[in-house]
DNA sequence: CGATTCTTTGAAAACAGTCAATCTGTGTGG
DNA sequence: CCACACAGATTGACTGTTTTCAAAGAATCG
């Protein structure tokens, strides 16, 4: 799959070689989930990274009131997966599902570790995408304390134009922390200008 | 300083040797800031992990409005900075600015690469750092999309309950995305019951 | 003590959520 | 090809939450 070597490439300005490549590459498994699959459901252990090669899905979670709130979005190049179950090893509060047909490259953590260890520039890799993980979540909790609604849905759709085709408005709305009525407003006002 | 050591002991279970953290050690500076002085002004590039001994500080921004936005609170063991600045060495968007007389241990990018490079374990504490962060950031994110202003004041106290002895309260309310005015009222109604 | 910073409060307005009803488009099975 | 179900989007009326602004009160520091 040139996919990932591609992202690799791209993305993380690590410079990996056919043959290196293909080494690490021998690790991951191939997956596939239908629409409505479950890629991770709330109380399990998510001990694997996963690089989505094709299809949508979103994170979330049920609150103690039993709404669904969406954490993260997901298309291809990125990695679904819950990054606190993955380290310390605990039960996930989070369910993936699939909103498309998905197609997956999935690592497990013992392979991680042994990779890690046998290929720096693989290790390079990872630090890469925690740090971009760091800079992403930084914007977005930035958006959250300091944006109106309205600002932070323009700024989906600078950041992420590809989302509107890809996910319906109550996921977006959930995603942005707000709920679809308000959305739906959001978006025939800005009609209006 | 054995607070860096027993930092990376204690919060990266990471075990590092007296030797290797000597040498470690030795790729810091010391650094006092007085109160009111800044340790990042917008629009510098900050290319420093640094780690904060004593003292408080806070990082902030400015919008289009005028108006500050708190983005993070930091106390003693913690990491001022900012992360897209260092990794991308664009201009910061932020200030970093100390609330009490601080003293901090500082390591240029520099050093933190040939750090990385020779010593492993020095490597590993910086992935572990990262992914510390990422479960906070995203434990963050989760708060602000799904729990009222109350909600989020009272999962403060219980993460941090230092801050309220720590930080004013506009600084605080600033920091969960509401004005002062509606922080006092919730603690006013905090007491009532 | 005076200056500054921080906190509280009231009243009005802006903003966002709730709930229920309706409208839209899509696709499936008969 | 139609009828129907289903998921998604919109809307109105209402409620609740949060902001705004201005003023006053409390605490802190030099």
């Amino acid at each position: 799959m040139k996919s990932l070597h591609n992202y690799f490439n791209r993305y993380t300005s690590v410079l990996i070689s056919d043959q290196e490549f293909e080494y690490i590459f021998s690790h991951f498994t191939f997956k596939k989930i239908k629409r409505k699959q479950f890629l991770l459901s709330q109380g399990e252990v998510f001990s694997h990274f996963s690089f989505l090669l094709k299809g949508a899905m979103r994170k979330y979670f049920v609150d103690d009131k039993g709404k669904e709130h969406v954490v993260n979005l997901y298309i291809e190049n990125w990695w679904p997966g819950d990054r606190e179950s993955f380290v310390l090893g605990t039960p996930s509060a989070y369910n993936i599902v699939a909103l498309e047909d998905c197609e997956l490259l999935m690592i497990s953590k013992e392979n991680t570790t042994k990779l890690c260890r046998e290929c720096p520039v693989f290790a390079k890799v990872l630090l890469k995408l925690d740090e971009k993980s760091n800079i992403a979540s930084q914007k977005r909790i930035v958006s959250n304390i300091s944006s109106s609604a309205k600002d932070r849905y323009e700024e989906l759709l600078e950041n992420y134009p590809e989302f509107l085709q890809r996910f319906p408005q109550h996921h977006i709305a959930s995603y942005l922390g707000i709920t679809k009525d308000t959305l739906s407003r959001i978006r025939k006002q800005l009609l209006k200008e």
